[in-house]
Formats: C-alpha cells, sequence, structure tokens
DNA sequence: CTGAAAGCGCTAACAG
DNA sequence: CTGTTAGCGCTTTCAG
C-alpha cells in the first residue's frame, strides 16, 4: 500500500505538505502543488480512510436509517436514499445504509464509535422513540419528518398539513361540497407517522374553513381494498364529488374502482393526490397532485447536515410549501 | 470520549488485555475477563471505529453498489439491500451504499482507501465494464449476477435461464403449445443485462424442446404498454394460450388488458411470471411464478463475502434454483 | 494467562 | 511557505 510517506518522499517534501496539499488547509506554493500532485498520481496515492478519521476525527461518513415498515412506498424511500448518496458525494462523504429494525442501538453504535460523523432518520413518528437518543449523542442529525415535539432537533419535510389543505382548497375552488381523504394503510396511523397525521390534520381544518363535508378513509393497499374503500364512500356519502387521495399503490386502483362503480373521473368525480409527481402522470386519467419531493427532500437534509457540520447553525424547522399541479382527474363540479 | 486504556485503568489490567478480552483472539481468565466486561459497561465504552480499521487493517464494512437505471424494479432492489444490511449485521459488518453512477471510480475509491472490506455489486451486464476494476482490485467482492465471462469472479443469482425454462415447461405440461414472453423494457435487453437476457435463453430454449411455437416481447412498463402489448400478442398470435412475464410492473395491467380484449385468465389464456411471491400473490388473478428470492440472494452474497474474508474458497458461481409456485393464473389448455 | 511497546497512516499543532 | 513532532485509539507482536 502507498501511503503518505512516500508521496512525500517521491515529491521531496515533507509528509505534512501532502496532507496540506490535499485538504487544502494552509498555502502551497504553485510549484511543490504540482510536484505533489504529480507524486500522487504516478503513485497512485490513496489516504487511507480509517487513519484519517482517526487523526482528524471525521469519517465523512453520513448514517440513513431507513425504514422498512408496512405501509411506506418503497419506490419512495429509494428515491430519497439516492439523493441522500448523491448529495453526498458531492460533499465528500459516503453514506452508511441503517435499518430501522436495528433501532436506537443501531445509531448509538455507529454515532459513538465514530463510524460516522452524522446521521439522517426517516419515517419519524409524533412520539418518535428515537427523540430522546437523538437529543443526547454528540452528533448532528436531521429528521426527514417532524416530531410533536421538534424542539432542539433539526427535521424537514414536505409541509403535508398544508398539502392536505392545498388538495381541499383546490377542490372547494372548483366548487365541491363533499369530500373525502383516502388515506395511508391503518398500521400508518396507528403507529402515528407524522407525515400521514398531518395530511389528515390539513384535510380536516381546510374542509371545515370551507364548510366541506367530509371523512377520511384509512385503506390497505391492494386492488381489492381500494374497491372496498370506493363501494363503501358511494354508500355512506352519495353526495361525494371530491376525493383527495394519500397512498401511492391505491390511486390507480382507486380511479378504476371508481369508473367501474360507474363514476366518471373527472366527470362525476375528481381526485386529487399527494404522491411522486412521476406516479401522478402514469395513471390512466393524469392526476391533479401535490408533489412528494423526494429528491429535494434527501439534498437538503445532506446539505442541513453539511452546515451542522461546518459549524454553521441552521433553522430547526425546514417545511417545504406543497406545489400542486394540475392535471385531467379535476374538474368543476357543474361541469 | 472513552478509551481502551480508560477500562484497563479501571478493570485494572493492560489496555492489550481488553483488546483481546473484545477479540477473543487469545485466552483470558474468568475473572479478568468479567471485570473487563464491567469496565466496559460501566464506562460505556465503545472502540473507535477509525482507530480498530487502521490497526486491525479490517473496517468491517461492505460496499453495496445499487443500481438506479431504468427498468429495476424498485421494491426488489430495496428488499435486496435491506437483506444485505441485515445479513452483514448479523456478522457484525455494516454497510456503505454507492449508487451506480459513481461507476468505476466509486469502487476503487472505497477499496483504495480502506474504507470498506469488500464490495456487492447488483445488476450486472453480460459485458459489465466493471469487470476488469473488480478483478484486479485487491479486496474481494459479489457480484449479484452472470457476466459473460465470469471466470475469477464470485457471482450469486437465481438461475434465470431455469427460471424461463420451467415457466414454459409448466405451460407446455398443461398442454399449450403456443407461448410468448412478455420481458423487461427494452432498454434492459439493450444494455446486456444479464439476468433479462438469460430469460430469454431460457424461454426459448424451452419452447424449441418442447417444439411450441414462441415469440418474446420486450414491454415498457405502465398500463397503456401493457395494452398494446396484449393486443399485438392477439393480433400476431390468434393461437396463443400461454404467456409468461418478467417485468413487474406490468403483470397486473397485463391481465387487465387481456381481460378487457375478452381474455379469461386462466381459461382462455394461462399466465406464469418470474417476480417476486408477494407480487403474484396480490394480483386480483393470483399469478403462478417462479419466486424472485430476492433476501435469499442477498444474504447468501453477504456470506459468501464473509467467507472469502475469512481467508475460505468459495465457488465462484451460485445458482440458486428457479422454484414454481402454482396459483390460479395457469390451467390446461382443454379446461 | 498477561503486560509492554511498537506501530497502523494520517493530521495538526508548533516551530521556523 | 515548509518541516518536525506529537499524537489519534487500537491491535498485535514480542516477552514473560
Amino acid at each position: 500500500m502507498v501511503k503518505i510517506t512516500d508521496v512525500a518522499k517521491r515529491a521531496g517534501v515533507s509528509a505534512s505538505t501532502v496532507s496540506y496539499a490535499l485538504s487544502g488547509k494552509r498555502p502551497i506554493s504553485e510549484e511543490t502543488r504540482l510536484r505533489v500532485e504529480a507524486a500522487i498520481r504516478e503513485l497512485g496515492y490513496r489516504p487511507h480512510a480509517g487513519a484519517r478519521a482517526l487523526a482528524s476525527s471525521k469519517s465523512n461518513v453520513l448514517a440513513l436509517v431507513v425504514p422498512l415498515r408496512a405501509g411506506m412506498h418503497v419506490p419512495v424511500v429509494m428515491q430519497f436514499a439516492v439523493s441522500v448518496v448523491t448529495t453526498a458525494r458531492k460533499h465528500d462523504h459516503d453514506v452508511l445504509l441503517l435499518t430501522q429494525e436495528e433501532g436506537d442501538e443501531g445509531l448509538r453504535r455507529v454515532a459513538d464509535t465514530a463510524l460516522v460523523d452524522a446521521l439522517i432518520v426517516m419515517d419519524v413518528q409524533l412520539d418518535d422513540p428515537r427523540l430522546p437518543l437523538l437529543r443526547s449523542l454528540e452528533r448532528p442529525s436531521v429528521m426527514i419528518g417532524f416530531p410533536s415535539d421538534a424542539a432542539g432537533l433539526t427535521c424537514i419535510d414536505l409541509d403535508f398539513r398544508a398539502a392536505g389543505e392545498v388538495c381541499v382548497d383546490h377542490l372547494a375552488r372548483l366548487g365541491h361540497r363533499v369530500v373525502a381523504l383516502v388515506g395511508s394503510p391503518p398500521e400508518v396511523y396507528v403507529r402515528r407517522t407524522a407525515f400521514a397525521q398531518r395530511v389528515v390534520q390539513g384535510f380536516t381544518a381546510a374542509a371545515d374553513r370551507s364548510g366541506l363535508a367530509s371523512t377520511v378513509h384509512p385503506c390497505e393497499t391492494g386492488p381489492g381494498a381500494a374497491r372496498r374503500v370506493a363501494e363503501r364512500l358511494l354508500r355512506e356519502q352519495p353526495a361525494l364529488t371530491g376525493v383527495v387521495v394519500h397512498n401511492e399503490p391505491v390511486l390507480e386502483p382507486l380511479i378504476d374502482a371508481f369508473e367501474q362503480l360507474g363514476l366518471r373521473v373527472p366527470g362525476d368525480l375528481s381526485v386529487t393526490a399527494i404522491c411522486p409527481d412521476e406516479l401522478a402522470e402514469s395513471v390512466r386519467v393524469p392526476v391533479t397532485s401535490v408533489a412528494l419531493p423526494s429528491a429535494e427532500v434527501g439534498e437538503r437534509a445532506v446539505e442541513l447536515l453539511m452546515r451542522r457540520l461546518g459549524g454553521d447553525d441552521v433553522p430547526e424547522a425546514t417545511l417545504l410549501p406543497p406545489r400542486l399541479t394540475e392535471r385531467a382527474s379535476t374538474a368543476p363540479r357543474d361541469a
């Protein structure tokens, strides 16, 4: 293995000069820098990550904890992870993948052994059990999602409450008076997943504010569940003309079910969703939707961490405003 | 930070004794071991990962390169990644996530800096450009999938060729004489992704062997593409009664399309798939399928690496035999 | 069965 | 602008 002293020897300088040439932490004359760079290239030198971490107390690795639990939409998680890795690389960091299953012990392990410099945690619950630990860790972390009490924590996410509101407001503006929310699977609410809860809050608040009749229906995934929810909605709310869907796998089956029950979208029923744009566009009837900007959230999460690692202060809360794109699935009530 | 010397002091032993108590690399008397363990517990000692890596030349980290390219079924990738992480943890290793985009340079970087001890590479192409690099790296790697020339490399995957054959044989046994393969999106074949190619080979070979008429149809994802392929199949092969689907997102839409075109599954048309069992079971008509055992592949891949890291020899090729589960989507031709 | 001591390869004062 | 010198915290000979 070629080490820094080999490079130093070859370039005719000291090891520290090589180190500084690499890090730029002190000025190096053009001439020596070039000699050092040449030596590095010729020898194919790569600094040893462990040695570097030991000497500098920086591993240049971030931990990413991904959720595995039922009800999470996998492509969204994956897109987020990829965006974290890509952004981390831009800042010369790598990403260690942890699963939710490892729990507190996993977080503590990678933090306390100095395997990672900072952590990103997904799938936050309102009363997330990891909060005390994250607050007590000596390393910065950012949470994707907002717990009930976010004091002392850095959080970022789409403003799901506003997203719910925007969907309802859009329907209200089109003249709809009776609306329903088809939400995530029940277990997601049972464990009080933050983003799902907030959509419900926003949906209900906006409906009340505009004087709309509204109901909320958690929904399992799969066409069967979609069909049952559709039937139930028509039975219980015959006047229903507006639906908000916050459940990716069910979006298309639900629209199919409505049409099979004789309701045209958007003729008889307007549908909006909170989901990735990609999904909304790919449905048979392109769906008016609030985008789920996983890539942007991942990118911003990493950037928040980088600023904290750099010693900067960052806002505790970053709420990305919802962006609604009108597509073919919504229309005025009279139309 | 509490370090090994702190523990040693508290336990009244030397640092090396603590180290050996932790690693078990030399016998320690019951008594001192207990004292050391107590000290560790009381101080909350965690060995510094970087220091350990430097001194032992082992980082206890594996690199996992995940594909991002079009046509890959995301849930399968994710399940695989999770299984790799879970299994790695059982062997006291962590997993560093790399994206395909980083290419050779990324692999070289994490290997040469000793950030990782070994690598797992997914989405192998028949003529994968990373092969020379992987062969030349001083660290072991395992590939998920088989390139054309796998000499000197450790590879593991479902036996996709046999999977294609098993599907055809099953249809042949049921009396079907005209079969079609609805495959992955065209780009997957264009870049010569190994597993997709092998399914085609197996499918065609088995059909020829049994004297079946057969055709192959790459297929984009999305219901529109499914519909078009269905129409085309019926037009070009009016006698078609057996279909093999190797394209997860299209499975359900394709069955829908056939039924809308007036063909009952399995009454008029038998359908088999190569896909995760979970998907096959969740379709409206549960589909007879060859399972895609991502979790098992991930687990075995890690175990192969662990054995290689331990200095053991492992087989270069591990082909998991296909396992076909009969469900409701296939029936005898006459039925 | 245990201790002492020599590094692992790099960074970051300190000194000039 | 550059070199010298201590470590960073742990593992692993070498000695006993």
